[in-house]
DNA sequence: TGTACATCAGTGAACGCGCGTTCACTGATGTAC
DNA sequence: TGTACATCAGTGAACGCGCGTTCACTGATGTAC
């Protein structure tokens, strides 16, 4: 027990914190699979052998961003989550979520990029991260469908396709938000005014769950 | 007009597909970005200078591969497309649709890949010519939709917004099926019944569109 | 058909460059007494 | 508090290597007559 507990501790964090911002900031504008070591250690300011004190190689920082990025969109999904639980109706629900997600997507852009250049990019253990931790949400969101009334006749199987749906639906206007230009207002509305209407169909698909008739008789 | 009329057309032609095999082919296991222009020479046996006789660069040649890969799913659209005008029941007819895409995924894993991998990835030409073939299917899509009976309901922005849903849909399923083990049967069946069941919920909400009563009262 | 010239896909050598990794080191921080 | 030793994050030089691009070239194919 010092009296400086951790000095060294805490400096090595934060050349740790400055090796992975330097990396998602260069990630802008390519892929993992591109981006060397030494362009990042070149970005920090240390030495290229300084890298190897954090991390073992560029897939280990990978995988370490896929943890933070996936941990702030946690919270989102959260709060979505909760607000459906809450009072209010199904319009304003869905026009929630979309703005969470939007606002979501605009502060954290180079979050986003990452994740969906890398859900099915060149490193594998980073594709890898990715897909558990979107596997981890999913069981989230159908766990917090189950909750809802609206859910009487699903089965849990079922609400976890309804739940995968509804993840991938968001990951997806992240993306679209995130590659917009940010001034370009017109888009940006259109991408919102999108995603809703498809979560409208979605859960409307919901609602007549599941299928009058056995999946009906005619038409396509 | 020679009687042998392009023996050298012929050959250069040959020497171009070679590039563009072994471009897919080694980009099965990274993305175009880290991709290097001496890799795909020597896998082909030719000289490294040779590749600008044919491409510029390597993001000339990932256009091209964006043009083949989205061109043999093309086709896939509209036969799926066509399905939909003839006659059979709704259920018939998803899982006619269900099943053309994870045999074009099956049959085409290297194009598959390309597209999920590149379609957010780190070369801007390539980005962008993925993201207007696949505006130009929502567009087919939208236009078959409009043409069958159930679409009475729908104004054309949102027969285009449920195109986008049903073509983002075909791409992730594609995706997942690429992604699963050629061999393990339970997880390519689940992935099958999770596609099937998804458009099944999509399309519940388009027969019941628009939603009766301005979008409901209460729930999430 | 035969000949003389033009085209141009592919060659092979050369270039300068930045890469990832290793290694013995330095010196500030931490610990034991 | 002061001293002697241990730890270990970051250094800087060195290594061998493969990269993208250039260039003058070669020789088969194409064309004109």
């Amino acid at each position: 027990m010092s009296h400086t507990p951790g000095v060294r501790q805490a400096q090595k964090e934060q050349t740790r914190r400055a090796l992975l911002d330097a990396g998602l900031r260069l990630l802008d504008r390519q892929s993992l699979s591109s981006l060397g070591l030494r362009e990042i250690t070149r970005e920090v300011g240390v030495a290229p052998a300084a890298f190897y004190r954090h991390f073992p190689d560029m897939a280990a920082l990978g995988v370490a961003l896929v943890g933070e990025a996936l941990g702030s969109l946690h919270a989102v999904v959260r709060e979505v989550m909760a607000g459906g639980a809450g009072s209010g109706d199904a319009a304003d629900l869905i026009d929630r979520a979309v703005a969470l997600t939007v606002a979501y997507a605009d502060e954290h852009r180079a979050h986003v990029r990452f994740i969906a250049r890398e859900r099915y990019g060149g490193v594998r253990p980073v594709r890898e991260a990715i897909a558990a931790e979107l596997d981890r949400f999913t069981g989230e969101v159908a766990d917090g469908l189950a909750a809802q009334p609206e859910s009487a006749g699903w089965r849990p199987a079922e609400l976890r396709v309804l739940a995968g749906l509804y993840v991938d639906h968001m990951v997806l206007t992240a993306a679209a938000v995130m590659d917009a230009p940010p001034d370009d207002t017109a888009t940006r509305a259109s991408i919102a005014e999108t995603a809703r209407l498809r979560m409208r169909i979605v859960s409307l698909g919901r609602r007549h769950w599941p299928a009058e008739g056995g999946g009906g008789t005619a038409g396509g």
